[in-house]
DNA sequence: CATGAATGAGTCTTCATTCAT
DNA sequence: AATGAATGAAGACTCATTCAT
């Protein structure tokens, strides 16, 4: 699906709003207001707010597949590197797009549009199985442990980037980091964050201490 | 607040539709049909659907902050004993609730109900707290590492255990457990899950392999 | 109708409310919380809101035909003694009963409870008739004028009464007397009206200056 | 605000209803169904049904302000004139919008909406200036007495005509003039009160019989 | 192509009243 | 005799969507 400027615009906002209220708790008249746009142009564009988002699904999600799978590809980098890169481009990816990723949370926690539900969960089936082969050809190449669970270990990367990304403003608190500039605090919460994660999949994947 | 029979029936119900379609998706007339009761039971029992909301929340919530605090003290556990622990109870009450925790991420995310954030933001720095004071005990006995990052430890055991609680289907599914019995599988799956934390909390905090 | 002393709370409770909201912007359980009572008891001494008014109307108004009518028949009174006397009659009863005023100028600009409008118009025709008779005794006895209409001289003094009642804050501020106690307010309010009508009364009914 | 043609159709439907039944007693439906338009245009054009009294209120009492004063300027008239003008004005606007100032006195005897309430009592302030002005005009020139009570003048005047349009169907039936037409009835009806309040009035603010 | 006007269905809440106790 | 619990009906209002222009 090709989208126009405005059309971009319009899924942005509808995005922004989503995130701070839910799918439920933002109406299309909160979404052209704020875009600067008709009302009407919601369902002319898209035919519906229910197909706005999963447009706005298909325009996020589209370009990660892509950039998976290639970097699995790379026959230059070690397993462990491989692994660490895709850690790194999932923090990176869900602190750009945080406003998606909190809807994302919503949605799949809710059953309510089966279309994005099914490509979500199709996403997520492909990832793992490409996981999984980088995790068997670890072990074929005895760097990783012979008994792991894939699943459980996507879980603790999605999850804690997830809740950490949640939570952030509370974290900020706790460290007593409020001064800190905006961005120059983000960095160091990716930095934080890639170093525990990885450290983390080091326990589970190898057996150095 | 004093719940009756009929009242924890409405929350009960209330809570699986919830979970299900999420806040704003579920409408009273929706709970009552459900529930078997006439819609103005709604406001005539909790004054509002925001209410019930928080008469959920303080219902599920309310007796957390005990049972955490009295095992902290337990003075006949080592630190590691009772971080281990701590990984089990939020492993069984999320498990046991799912409805509600699924409930309560759409809740954290969206910033709708003040009096609910601030409640489970109290929740929330508590057990920051009282886990940090644990930490610090290993610190001082000599068992646990220097540097720990309290919170980011935190979110991977929340995070990881949310993460496999939304997407338990899609593991059964992935892991060829369909024709697994419910209660089997859950058991199973817990388990796991606790050992998987337990192994990452032990990378994190210790200094052994 | 015999009204025991919790129908008299509930009713005079009522009538305060009514003055203040009007009779559909006060729900039944106003009324019952602010007299203490349960909501059902309204239904069940009254039978229904709408009779709970009637029996308010029946309360208040009860007593003053017989007042005006014995007034009248006073052999005494000279026929310009006895109008003057029903001018403060009528400015006493309304001060004194302000809130009921109020009420029944709501009653009957809204065509509302026909049971209530008929006895009201009931009241007014007898009224109008003692009164056309004291004006044909005055006549007959050569101290009135020939030509009067009957109606709007009382509609003369039962608007001016009702619009000073109404107002009467108004007028406060604008003599500059916010400061006068309210009965004392009350008295010069009241000896002004008296004053100010009767004048109007003599211009209408006598030849005198 | 402007208002368009069918912002208007509403709003004069609304303003019989809420005549004929008061503002609580008239739902949004009952003003959608007589104006043969959707409920949901209520709300669409006036925000609430309590804006849209607010707009009706404008609607009405904006034109009289300016009318009121400058009848008061005009240089040509005599103080006694410009009073009798002021009489007959508020006769023909009170007998124009019968309905309207139903509705007025609904409002104001209930304190519900303080934007109206507020509207009105400031016009009410204004109209008490400008005679208040007038009448010392006449003072000065010696035709009105000294000692006049402003207030307690025009609360005869408005009070007088009020309780008259009210109660103008009793009058016909007292009077014997059921068969007269309703305008020719309406004319002579105009034509009694604007007599008897200059009467009044007279009686009031000069030294003549 | 884009939109202002309009709407039917749905939202939550409040209402006066009833009924079993 | 009196009431707490319960309810169907109605309340005002918002929603996503449509359609004529």
């Amino acid at each position: 699906m090709e989208l126009n400027e405005k059309q971009i615009q319009i899924i942005e906002t509808a995005e922004r709003l989503f995130a701070e209220r839910g799918f439920d708790g933002t109406s299309v008249r909160d979404i052209a207001d704020e875009a600067g746009v008709n009302v009407a142009m919601i369902s002319y564009y898209f035919g519906s707010k229910e197909k706005m988002m999963e447009a706005l699904f298909e325009l996020r999600v589209g370009s990660v597949k892509i950039r998976v799978e290639s970097l699995i590809k790379d026959e230059s980098l070690s397993p462990l590197e491989k692994v660490n890169m895709l850690i790194d481009e999932h923090i990176d990816r869900v602190m750009q797009k945080q406003c998606f990723h909190k809807i994302m949370m919503g949605v799949v926690a809710t059953n309510k549009n089966p279309a994005i539900l099914k490509a979500a969960n199709s996403v997520k089936i492909r990832n793992a199985e490409v996981v999984t082969e980088l995790i068997k050809d670890g072990q074929k190449k005895g760097v990783f442990k012979k008994k792991i669970d894939v699943i459980l270990m996507m879980n603790t990367m999605v999850g804690t980037v997830s809740q950490t990304m949640m939570s952030q403003t509370y974290y900020r608190e706790f460290n007593k980091q409020q001064d800190m500039p905006d961005e120059e605090f983000e960095l160091l919460l990716k930095r934080r964050l890639s170093i525990h994660i990885k450290t983390l999949f080091k326990a589970i994947l190898t057996n150095e201490a």
